[in-house]
DNA sequence: AGCACGCCGACT
DNA sequence: GTCGGCGTGCTC
């Protein structure tokens, strides 16, 4: 059981009072499985737990013939299910619920909002370590000697060896025998000897979470009432020679971290073993007094976050401008549930957040704190930390299963009155939220887009909002265009902050033309010559700069020269990126790798060049040119392990790198000093992008990364690379417009009636065949015109990327009329029709997935 | 999604 | 003859 809290349901209490009455009733549960099915499954409650399954408990039960899963109690209820016998629950695993009742209703509407099933919404909600794994295990069935010996069984040679590796109580997974015999199918064998009576089948149920454990030392009683009986035993450690040095060293050390005049409780407590070990002092002198009774060992179970909460918290205190828009914000939420606060970089946007957090855990309510992947990691944490302290859950998709299971036990217990997290803390066991603020809100991270449930955890937060009567602030220098116009039409509150901090400056954003530089031959490699000047110049000003490329490896592609042959990946329809630290061409898309060719593979030229440029390659070329300065590079391929985006942020921030080359990671929730420059490569590519938000995407990039530029007093400067200076986004960015950027923008998109004025369902076809995903799809297509009207459905086109893992796509849009439409209705129709589609012979293999909200 | 069952080809 | 391929159907 984890969690302690008293809930005592309804239907508890009905069982309880039946039972006095001494009627005799059955119990179900409808169960909530981590499995894409249609619906709840009902399990029969047995006698014995009868009182205690409670809604929003875990229970463990068989489905199907062979499997065990974690289930979540949706209702416990006393209808039998009618046209077949419901299984018992094998085993209940929390008697307090671990989700509670508004979590359920959250996760319903997930489900239906965004057409997937409740047990996949269960399987992003739930952190893996709440989550048991059964494992099917091996036995040898020790009657089966006696059998052999009777009637001579014969066995196959595999199933020899099987038995043979069996013997001595040996259990074996099924991983375990398909390696051990060589096969991928291990049930014919198993099988075959189940039915020889040769072995037993047995489920194992492994917990995953484990508790962090300590093992310490304190002293036993008997010292522990008179501890001057320690320094009697020093003395005669000391009188006796030999070996006996070291158990003083063992006293000596623990009198040091603790003296003999602390308070017992202090004693009490005990030191870690770990203390002694770091020191050099052996277990083993350790035990020798362990066994002489001055200690004794014993657990303690502690937090694996422990280490927060001995900082001495700091308070902030809020300019008379950001106090200002506070109150106004204040204000705002009087009549509104949600507002949009507009606050440009460097408004000191976190400073108010914080005095919100505070204002609500006054008010005994819980804070959420959402924040986009990447930021997690960086400043704005750490700040957080520094005046919440323990109070702070972090989480994090870096953070241990176990770590996340700490951090809900956490919230459930009120221990983390504010979390600070990614998309998925949405899913923490809230009771009593107060204020849900969304930071970055414009971010595309807040999106989830595989595996299901393909949900917006901005847009989420408002219905968890909603179903705690909460608040929520969504944050933004570049808000969406979505949120700005629902703002605009009054549905959200709506606050600008357009006061940098300390008066600080906007950066001078210019755009260096690089059709007039090719032509004058001015470019060195991908570098302007303005862009090497300011680097140069900045450098030497010992100021740093970072540099910006949206794009990772070395170069996209590669390319024959003389028949344009282009390496592309085997199981998907890309090119392969060339990475030159590992020398390999690799699929970003599925991870395939493999060596650069020597020649053609198709003409046998061996003169095969690189093309287009990825950061390696701008990194790569900087220290060509200038050998002296350093240049760290900051992407996917270099942050893979646990610390290493911290070891690059720390270097940078004590100035012991110059350049930062990094893709979209730079461009978030970092905060530098000593940034004044920041270089800006190849955003044609990014404005050209064939999609409808690609013109904001590139507005909130470039406003993004321009932020990074210039602090306090200095006036930074960006410098952006485009072969089409005029672009009137471009115009946008340099004056710092976001106003105008929005007017031409949603006059596009009203224009094409795309979101915020319609709403968007994409539908991917996937097939293992090109021509039976077009097939499908024209036939999908064809199906919801009819049920929905002509105008409505678009398609079918190849997904931008055509084949992804040897499966082919092809989508199908549905745009839909925001008001006067019954989105319920025509979710249910789309269902039935891909069901339809489906039931087809030929269509029966292929995936339909439906993307609500698509992003 | 798993996993079982069942019906086909290519091997000891 | 059997092993093991994957098409089909079901899971309370």
């Amino acid at each position: 059981m984890l969690f302690k809290e008293e809930h005592i349901s309804e239907e508890t209490l009905s069982a309880e009072k039946n039972i006095k009455e001494g009627k005799k009733n059955t119990f179900f549960a409808d169960v909530i499985l981590p499995v894409p099915v249609e619906g709840r499954f009902t399990y029969r409650i047995p006698a014995e737990l009868s009182e205690k399954v409670q809604e929003g408990a875990r229970v463990v039960v068989n489905f199907g013939k062979r499997r065990v899963l974690t289930g979540i109690v949706m209702r416990v209820h006393q209808e039998a299910p009618q046209n077949r016998q419901a299984k018992y629950i094998l085993e209940l695993l929390d008697e307090q619920p671990l989700v509670n009742a508004s979590q359920l209703r959250f996760w319903e509407w997930i489900a239906d909002y965004y057409m997937c099933y409740l047990g996949e919404v269960m399987n992003v909600a739930l952190p893996s370590g709440l989550k048991l794994s059964s494992l099917s295990k091996v036995q040898f069935n020790p009657s089966f000697v006696a059998l052999q010996a009777q009637y001579q069984i014969p066995l196959s040679a595999k199933e020899q060896i099987l038995i043979d590796n069996l013997v001595g109580d040996n259990a074996l997974t099924f991983e375990q025998i398909a390696n051990l015999l060589n096969v991928k199918n291990v049930y014919p064998i198993i099988k075959s000897l189940l039915f020889k009576e040769a072995i037993i089948v047995f489920e194992e149920l492994k917990e995953k979470y484990k508790p962090k454990i300590v093992k310490k030392i304190r002293l036993t009683k008997h010292y522990l009432i008179d501890i001057d009986k320690l320094t009697e035993l020093l003395d005669a450690l000391a009188l006796q020679k030999r070996n006996f040095s070291k158990q003083q060293d063992v006293i000596l050390k623990y009198l040091a971290e603790i003296p003999a005049d602390a308070p017992i409780a202090t004693h009490q407590q005990g030191l870690p073993k770990s203390a002694f070990v770091k020191v050099g002092i052996s277990e083993s002198s350790l035990h020798a007094l362990i066994k002489k009774g001055v200690f004794e060992e014993f657990e303690e179970i502690v937090s694996r976050f422990e280490e927060y909460d001995t900082l001495p918290l700091k308070s902030i205190t809020l300019t008379d401008y950001q106090q200002e828009i506070v109150s106004q914000i204040e204000k705002s939420f009087q009549e509104k549930q949600t507002v949009l606060l507009h606050g440009i970089t460097g408004s000191g946007k976190t400073e108010m957040y914080i005095d919100l957090i505070n204002k609500t855990l006054d008010r005994g309510q819980q804070v959420l704190f959402l924040l986009p992947e990447i930021a997690l990691t960086t400043q704005i944490v750490s700040r957080l930390k520094k005046v919440f302290g323990a109070k702070l859950g972090v989480y994090h998709s870096r953070f241990s299963d176990n770590e996340r299971v700490e951090i809900w036990k956490g919230v459930w217990e009120n221990r983390f009155p504010i979390v600070a997290g990614v998309r998925s803390s949405i899913f923490l066991p809230f009771n009593n939220l107060g204020l849900i603020i969304v930071d970055e809100e414009h971010d595309p991270s807040y999106k989830q887009y595989d595996p299901a449930p393909r949900y917006n955890a901005r847009d989420t937060a408002l219905i968890l909002a909603h179903i705690h009567q909460a608040k929520v602030l969504l944050g933004s220098a570049t808000p969406s265009l979505e949120s700005y116009y629902q703002a605009q039409q009054g549905k959200y509150g709506f606050i600008k902050a357009d006061k940098r901090f300390g008066d600080a400056q906007l950066p001078e954003i210019q755009l260096v033309n690089m059709s007039i530089e090719r032509k004058q031959k001015t470019l060195k490699y991908n570098f302007s010559s303005l862009m090497l000047q300011a680097i140069e110049e900045n450098v030497q000003k010992k100021e740093q700069t970072i540099l910006f490329q949206n794009r990772r490896g070395f170069a996209p592609h590669l390319t024959c020269q003389e028949c344009s042959w282009i390496p592309t990946c085997i199981n998907c329809a890309v090119s392969l990126t060339f990475h030159l630290a590992s020398n390999e061409l690799r699929c970003h898309y599925c991870g395939y790798r493999e060596s650069p060719p020597a020649s053609c593979l198709n003409c046998g030229s061996t003169k095969i060049k690189t093309v287009g440029f990825g950061t390696e390659k701008i990194e790569d070329e900087l220290k060509l040119i200038y050998p002296e300065i350093v240049v760290q590079r900051m992407d996917l391929d270099t942050t893979r392990s646990k610390y290493s985006y911290q070891t690059i942020i720390d270097d940078f921030a004590n100035q012991s790198i110059d350049v930062l080359v990094g893709t979209q990671m730079v461009t978030k929730g970092l905060d530098f000093d000593h940034v004044s420059l920041v270089g800006i490569f190849d955003i044609d590519r990014l404005i050209h992008f064939p999609d409808f938000r690609s013109h904001e995407r590139t507005f909130q990039l470039l406003t993004q990364v321009s932020g990074r530029a210039g602090r306090k007093d200095k006036k930074g400067i960006v410098l952006i690379q485009t072969a089409k200076p005029q672009h009137p986004l471009l115009q946008r960015v340099i004056s710092h417009d976001y106003e105008g950027f929005y007017q031409d923008e949603i006059a596009e998109r009203e224009k094409h009636f795309y979101p915020p004025f319609s709403r968007v369902i994409n539908i991917t076809v996937k097939a293992d065949e090109q021509s039976l995903s077009i097939e499908a799809a024209t036939e999908l297509t064809q199906k919801l015109k009819a049920v929905l009207g002509e105008g409505r459905v678009l398609g079918p086109v190849p997904a931008l990327i055509e084949k992804i893992r040897n499966q082919y796509l092809q989508n199908v849009m549905i745009k839909l009329e925001r008001d006067k439409i019954n989105l319920k209705a025509v979710k249910q129709l789309i269902k039935e029709q891909t069901i339809g589609l489906t039931s087809n012979r030929r269509y029966k293999t292929l995936h339909i997935v439906p993307d609500v909200d698509p992003m």
